[in-house]
This record gives structure tokens, sequence and C-alpha cells, in this order.
DNA sequence: GCTGAAACCGATAGGAA
DNA sequence: TTCCTATCGGTTTCAGC
């Protein structure tokens, strides 16, 4: 098995996890307000060195950020869609474009370039199906280099965005 | 414009958000561990009020959980992977088994049951793409039910899991 | 429902093991 | 490094508006 070489030391990554801080990374991962205190205890630190790590993980960007995830029905978003969208390659500068457009845009909430069919995998979410219609004809529509869209409208969540797997560590 | 309906209540959401309370969900998806005073200052309300629009919003679930978002390079978490999978209809059960072993393993981060081509669409996040290999044939390609994958692999995240949009409200 | 003050508890920083 | 302790600041509660 591999997990033994990355216990103490993790060659691979950008930044070396022992032990006690994963056990930080996916206790924070479920409850980013934890205090120090409770963290301490879990991990069988006291509270000065849990801290200390906490802060030299923010520091080093292995935490990014910590955010509060919403219910997206309970603030008027119940509809969500992934769309795979291809760009027509002799247009002039449309990757840059395309890819500004989804940063000005908050109703696209992911955005990937991927392999396979698509050039570009989308998250959109929107009050209903009907502002989701507006949006694709009045912005992404309206982008000159798109040439197609293939829309999945979100029928249920199996799984919403879950913490990351730190087993490997 | 439809805005002015929604300032005050918005009767299409199972909860009703004020100015106020819209303020403080913006602040917290960008910053779970704003202080309620820092919170407070920002929306020109005094930290009782606040604080008391923070728990209730907690309890009433529109605030579901806080989460610490983490670099996924630096947790040596280098491959994404987005799947179209789609299922045999005509096999006993493959519902149920194939969305129970979604929930128990950890790579699959997020999945949705959509509309279009796919029946499923997953995300999958492994260190490299050996592992996505490794994934795709020790477990989904060994459930029962699975007929199809169409396994699009991120090049670049163009835009990270973000915010949800709340300017409809 | 908001304000302001007061009590309590947790976070941060220093020094010792 | 970690632990202990003191200080400081934030959270939470309560009385009054």
């Amino acid at each position: 098995m591999r997990k033994s070489f990355f216990k103490w030391r993790c060659m691979e990554n950008k930044y070396p996890l022992d032990g006690a801080s994963v056990k930080i990374l996916k206790a924070l991962q479920q409850d980013a307000r934890l205090s120090v205190q409770d963290l301490s205890g879990r991990i069988g630190l006291s509270s000065t060195p849990t801290w200390k790590r906490v802060k030299e993980m923010e520091k080093a960007g292995v935490i990014d950020h910590y955010t509060a995830v919403l219910n997206r029905a309970r603030v008027g978003l119940k509809n969500c869609v992934l769309a795979e969208v291809n760009l027509a390659r002799h247009v002039e500068n449309v990757v840059e474009e395309f890819e500004k457009a989804v940063q000005e845009h908050d109703a696209i909430i992911e955005c990937y370039a991927t392999t396979g069919q698509a050039d570009y995998m989308l998250k959109v979410v929107t009050p209903d199906i009907g502002e989701y219609d507006a949006f694709l004809h009045n912005v992404i529509f309206k982008l000159p280099g798109v040439s197609e869209i293939r829309s999945s409208v979100v029928l249920r969540e199996i799984k919403p965005p879950s913490p990351l797997p730190l087993d490997h560590l």
C-alpha cells in the first residue's frame, strides 16, 4: 500500500501534511466554525499547536477560505443547469472573451475547460427554468464565439458538493 | 423589473429574507469566519440583531453549514473528472444501488441526476489520472447497472465553486 | 425588533519545559 | 515542538427602549 509513503510527508504535494493536520482539515471541511479548543480535543493536541497549524495552512494556501454553504431552494434558486459549451475556433479572441464573461456573470457558479465533447462545462443557477432560458438567450448566445450549447437540467441532487477526500495523504 | 416584488418578502422562497439578511448571507459566503461585530459593522446593524439573524437562518436551514475550502492541488488532488453515467434500465434496483455507491465513495464529491444524454453527472477527484482509471475499473464499472460512462477530464478551472447569487432577492 | 452594557467564554501571544 | 497561563476580544444574554 502506498499509504505509508504519505504518512508524514507527502512528496507529491506542495505542502507537507502529517496526521494531525489532515485531521484538522477533515474537521474544518465538516464545520469551519469549530473552535480551536474543540479541534484540539478531537485531534489530541492542545490548543496552541492546533491554532498554529491552522494559521500555517491558511498562509500556505492549503486552506483557501471559509464559506457558508446555503440551501439553494431556501434562497430561491430552485433551478440548476449543467451546460456544455463549444466555441467556434475560427473567431478571434473567443477564449478570452468567453472566460471573461464567465467571471462576470454570477449565475455561472462554476466553469471548467475539459477534454471530450465540450470545450467547457458550466454550472448555472437561477430562480426557475424561465430565468435560465432568459440567461441563455440574453447572455450565452450573445457571446460572439459560442457555437454549441447542450443544457442538462438537474433533476435531483444525489450528492451535494462534498468535502475533499484526504485519505490518500 | 420584478426585483421590487422580492425586496422584503420573497413569496416563492421557503424563507423570508430582507436586505440586511441578504447582506449577511453574501458576507458569510465570502468569509464564514467573519465575527458578528465585523458583520454588524458592514450591514449597519448592531451585533445583537445581526447575531439573531444568523442564528435564525442557521436554524431555518437557509445556512446549511460552514466549510473550509481547500486548495485541491495542495492536498494532492490534482486530478478532477466530470463523468456522465448511464444506467441500464432493465436491471433490477440499479438506481438504488448506484446512488448508494455514490454516497459511499469519497472520491465522488458531487452527483446529480440530470435531463439530457446522461442519467447522472459526477464530479470525481483523485491524486492523478492513474488513480481515476483505477477508480473507474474497480468501482464504477463493477456496479451492476452501469451501461455507459463518458469521462471529461478537467484541464483548467475557469471559475471555482462560487457563492450563490442573491441579487434576485 | 433594536440598542447598549455586562458576563462569559474562546482566541491569541508570551514564556517555560 | 508542545503545554500553560494571562490578556484581550468576541459572543451571547439580558434589561430597557
